[in-house]
DNA sequence: ACCTGAACACCGTTCAAGT
DNA sequence: ACCTGAACACCGTTCAAGT
């Protein structure tokens, strides 16, 4: 039995067409992606891609979901460098979450296109990811006296925020690659010396 | 003369495209802008729009440029709360950004999605704008004090990186309206906190 | 100067048919 | 179960022609 000229495919259309999303994206922006080009790249007919993802968002949501899993270790890994002290965990989470932004930022946005109320029962969503990763970090903060007893959700809200703000600076080219890893030292630095409990007695 | 059925247009084209663009771009989405629906709304053929504007970007981008005016115009006001205290003016400045974000989210994405160095002569971008806005803040707060002397620029970084984060926090409802106004409270407050000036003496 | 309408090359999506 | 290829209804853009 000698091999086709053009086999029943390569044996993962599926995982094919979501690698070349993914740099289809990157590379053009999400609104350029066309399923008829990827169908072309991956070498099927256009109507192929219609076996894997029932229509062109379908495709994203699965891109999205393979960003959750990749944002999720990066995080978790920055997050639980043993014996690090408070701020420099802190640091490190927010340098991880940054440095995904810049290599994936339309990914990113695609995690958080998704409705925030999960609405599909699979549906993730990248701000809930993150929050209850950053609840965790926080918590140790209050337990070790480097913050100030307080609601843990308020904490949650505003790093996550500012955290994102900074990423968007970086990935609009407002600041530089470098400039980042001072700004977000800033931020966790102003967080701490911001939130720190009110001295005792002197 | 009689007015005939359908004559040379109301007048202003070009207005009423930009309005019906604006309008569509928040309830549908940029990426579902047709400038055929567009005309049909209007009520011109498909090919009119071209008059005006040569592509689907240039009409874009003339939405953006509407945009800064509007923004630039509600923070201006906010910042200069005459006579108001540094923190209560900041508060109120990013309350106003935030407010823009909320009303107008498409556009304001639309506002960021410009080259950040603007490479055409008329091209500007959402950053530039709010930049120059928060440095006259910023030199305002290290002048009467609240602020510890610094590099001007690392405190407007920080301030507009935070408020976009919570720009971009309420308009993905991952925080109510109203929670918003708490994040900014906090934000700010966190910041004077954590930009005072060291005790001089005790 | 501004607008019309046919033409062109692209889409996403559907669906019967093939293997 | 997975893929093909024709068909359909949409696009943005171009351009000669009308007023």
């Amino acid at each position: 039995m000698t091999t086709r000229a053009r086999p029943y495919h390569h044996g993962n259309l599926r995982a094919a067409l979501l690698d070349a999303a993914e740099r289809s994206i990157e590379e053009l922006g999400t609104e350029q992606l066309s399923l008829r080009e990827l169908a072309r790249v991956v070498g099927v007919s256009h109507g192929a891609p219609r076996s894997h993802f029932p229509d062109r968002q379908a495709l994203l949501d699965a891109l999205a979901e393979r960003g959750f899993s990749r944002l999720d270790a990066t995080m978790r890994g920055a997050a639980e460098t043993a014996g690090a002290p408070f701020e420099e965990r802190l640091r490190a989470t927010a340098a991880a979450y940054v440095a995904f932004a810049v290599a994936s930022p339309a990914l990113l946005d695609l995690m958080y296109a998704g409705k925030p109320s999960g609405d599909a029962p699979g549906s993730r969503n990248a701000a809930a990811d993150v929050m209850s990763l950053v609840r965790g970090l926080i918590a140790d903060g209050i337990a070790s006296g480097v913050l100030a007893e307080r609601e843990p959700e308020r904490y949650a809200f505003l790093l996550f925020s500012w955290v994102r703000g900074i990423a968007a600076l970086v990935t609009g080219g407002i600041v530089g690659r470098d400039a980042a890893d001072e700004l977000i030292a800033d931020s966790v630095a102003t967080f701490v010396r911001g939130s720190a409990p009110r001295l005792p007695a002197g």
